[in-house]
DNA sequence: GTCATACTTCGATGAAGTCCGAATTGTTAG
DNA sequence: CTAACAATTCGGACTTCATCGAAGTATGAC
């Protein structure tokens, strides 16, 4: 093995979406489970799992073993400035105006719930109209009336009670340094708000367009001007 | 197209040893023929061209048609710096030691022909000997004796001459900022001594092995000390 | 023990990539 | 014009890759 082979093989690591997709929600250094990893890269678990050996085969990645879980993280910061040079490279030659920050901001998934400027304000509606309540730990805690709320829009609660994630945890956005509702139920919430057709998902980024419907509803449901 | 897409593609354009050995090969900025390319990378001409056309789509290269002749080049110097940043990180990443800069310098092909201080010295030895003379505009001329001891170290002059190719060409190395010979009578010593069995070519990269015959004969022919 | 969960392995399939030989297009030399 | 040469396109054989469903292994909850 030379080492242009072994370039060859670190390129051909990094060029597939799905992993892409993982290292860039892993370069922050946090580690995260296999399944987490599936659910972002789109993926089944299965071919999370070979895409994962892929990355693992070129030490892109580490991975920590705890109890039935596979937690994987990024072997060494320096891989950021791998995916950094790449992203440049990409925006310079292919001389494409990237989108710009702020429509990203606006309304983006944190993989499996909704972050940004809309994730943000969708919480915080929840929390003055008294649906959810911060906990002392961070968290949030749903109250009667907003179990009532939820299950309006269709989400099931049961069934994310049941769920063995943190119930409603608060997740902090970099770009509006704000926390947003994360964990079961902000995973549920989006999921009810893709099924009523309010968002749409794009699946190869992190971006969510809101539907005319969605206008709508939201407005009406979360107090939003759009 | 997203930007993670993008990624992906530039990272596959990278993702093979043939496409590798020309970028890295076109990271001088020099422009260099199709064929030329498909030789350094030891595939035919025509599966050169679909590695190019690869590599001109994700604009890392660029051509310039030149009657029957297409020259590519590198996009832009930023590109030589992900060469780098991939090399880099496969040298940390896989904690493998790269050969010493100075091992390299010292036997390596310029592609076709011998360069870095193995190529210099053969080509002073040529000089200092008479079979080479240096003309006016750079290059080099054969005198009578020098085409009787290339006749006698196998190589084919008749061919030579025929070829299409410059002849004698004066080609600087940048690692020892001295010329070596190259053209079409270069690229025919080189063959003669891999025939010879007194060096052997890395296929995947740029280096020399020299052979035990290889010292012996090196040491007859061109007064080096190995 | 039983069951749900996390993850992997296996097998199949369709898509994409690599490579070559042969034929084709276009250009230059004589 | 013809021959040689540079480069490409075409058709194929072969390999590798991405993906999924189904089945299997391991772990934790009760």
């Amino acid at each position: 093995m030379t080492a242009i082979h072994r370039m060859a093989k670190m390129a051909g690591a990094m060029a597939s979406p799905a992993r892409l997709k993982m290292l860039e929600f892993l370069a922050d250094g946090v580690a995260r489970s296999a399944t987490d990893l599936a659910i972002l890269a789109d993926v089944q678990a299965n071919t999370a799992t070979t895409h994962l050996q892929v990355l693992l085969k070129v030490d892109l990645i580490k991975v920590k073993k705890q109890g039935r879980y596979r937690f994987f993280q990024i072997r060494d910061e320096v891989v950021g400035d791998m995916l950094e040079v790449l992203g440049e490279q990409v925006a310079y030659l292919s001389h494409t105006q990237i989108p710009p920050q702020t429509e990203i901001a606006f309304a983006r998934s944190c993989y499996d719930h909704i972050a940004g400027w809309l994730g943000v304000n969708i919480t915080h509606s929840l929390i003055v109209n008294r649906y959810l309540e911060e906990q002392t730990n961070g968290n949030y805690s749903l109250t009667a009336n907003g179990e009532t709320f939820f299950s309006d829009l269709g989400v099931d609660l049961h069934k994310v009670k049941k769920s063995r994630r943190q119930f409603a945890r608060a997740c902090c956005d970099w770009t509006e340094n704000k926390n947003h509702l994360g964990g079961a139920l902000g995973a549920a919430l989006m999921g009810s708000l893709q099924n009523r057709q309010w968002i749409r998902k794009n699946p190869d980024y992190r971006e969510i367009f809101i539907t005319k419907k969605g206008k709508q509803g939201l407005a009406d449901y979360f107090d939003l001007n759009l």
